[in-house]
DNA sequence: TGTACATCAGTGAACGCGCGTTCACTGATGTAC
DNA sequence: TGTACATCAGTGAACGCGCGTTCACTGATGTAC
């Protein structure tokens, strides 16, 4: 692979950096994957495009198409790797929660984390966050249980509220359509952060979320959130990652 | 102004019914901005041009730049219709909520009107729903409280939520950023049944929305809602226009 | 181990599209006298 | 009341842009014998 790659003469046209191991590219496909995610996050889904693509990698736009059947395709390629992010930071937090004897401070813990990757990544990462959900008319793949993997952000969603369930947290009332208030809630904080809330100062918008939170989580018992399960919550989102 | 207009001898190439009036409009600036509310309308912000909004009124592209100085500026008057028409689907629902002698229901009712009418509006008019929400890095209009007018969106939802805590419902504490709780998961939900969620069936959609509602409207009070109120949000968002 | 040849992964030029924007212009309007 | 003329609101042609996509092609790779 590395031996006998002809580095070839430059010729004067070339200035640029590009063209650097001649013809044959070797991992073309995911080159220009990554490339449109940089796209995206640098512009957003609109600026996903195969010639910006190809100019980044340092190939022919023609290229590109032995690998991708058109430009949609290299768009839900990026709109992949993206999902895939917003996926792992939410995994990331869970896994960093704080352990607990207390199995409703855990779940609770749980769904507090969940927000916190979702909300994070939507701010350190706009652009693959719109990309994410960028629809032009395609399916709901969040909804597809098939092919849903196990750790789709939604699927996320659903178990942790179902904990909350198992723990004695949450009514089977009270569960039907939670997740539906819970994606909302947490995305709509995404979304008018990063549009009319923009000029937010920071602080306000941390505080947001954490009376947003607690709000939520409050309306879902019947009992109310406890003083200490409050504390836990205001805690816990407060840790939001810039 | 309607007498002595030249109609024009029909030149072989004009086909289609433009220019019916002949060199001068009239009210070319509000022609166009109508045009270019109908392009929203219809395929979203990214459809509002110049050369489309020009075409349609029948008119040189040139001539636009009369009236606007860029697409910007007609995009930005095409947002400003479109925020008006969102404010308009807000009031209208506050102005017909039924009266109600009790002030806590009747504060209730016009939370869950304000919602209502956000809502609908997002559904019968996705595109320009999108548009008012469109942002390329313009300032935060929602929060310039200098020219804020007062029957702008956000400036109604403050007003009911300090209505809630006027009639005794809502604690000064909890009203503290209430308003970005409730403005996001009123948003959440218009965006994803925008989205990801469009697939989902109406009815379930119309649950979500009660189930949201009253989720927030419990976590507001620290008494949780009385049956009798979980009622009354409940029948008020069930009515949302279809 | 060496060579002929099929196949594969790129190149380079070109097409047509809609866009924003600018130019020199001209027809229509309205105002000063 | 009539006319000269400034001003205003349009036209029409053209520019350059980046895009998606297709065409005939060629250099590199790898496999059969």
């Amino acid at each position: 692979m590395l031996a006998g790659v002809n580095i070839g003469l430059m010729e004067s046209s070339g200035s640029a950096a590009a063209r650097k191991r001649s013809y044959h590219h070797g991992d073309l496909r995911n080159a220009l994957i990554s490339a449109a995610a940089t796209l995206a996050a640098e512009g957003g889904p609109d600026s996903v495009s195969i010639r910006a693509a190809a100019r980044m990698v340092g190939v022919t736009p023609t290229a590109a198409y032995r690998h991708f059947a058109g430009q949609d395709e290299l768009l839900g390629a990026a709109k992949d790797r993206a999902l895939a992010e917003l996926t792992d930071s939410m995994t990331k937090e869970l896994a960093a929660r704080p352990k607990s004897s207390d199995p409703i401070r855990y779940a609770l813990g749980s769904l507090a984390a969940l927000g916190r990757g979702y909300l994070s990544f939507a701010r350190a990462q706009p652009g693959l966050f719109r990309t994410v959900f960028f629809w032009e008319g395609a399916p709901g793949e969040f909804l597809d249980e098939e092919d849903r993997p196990p750790n789709n952000p939604f699927q996320l969603l659903l178990s942790s509220l179902d904990e909350l369930v198992a723990v004695g947290y949450l009514s089977q009332e009270r569960r039907r359509m939670s997740e539906y208030t819970a994606w909302a809630m947490v995305h709509g904080l995404a979304v008018l952060f990063d549009g009319p809330l923009r000029e937010l100062p920071a602080e306000t918008r941390d505080e947001a979320v954490v009376q947003s939170m607690v709000t939520f989580a409050h309306g879902l018992s019947a009992r109310g959130l406890t003083p200490a399960q409050e504390n836990l919550l205001t805690d816990e989102m407060r840790t939001l990652t810039r």
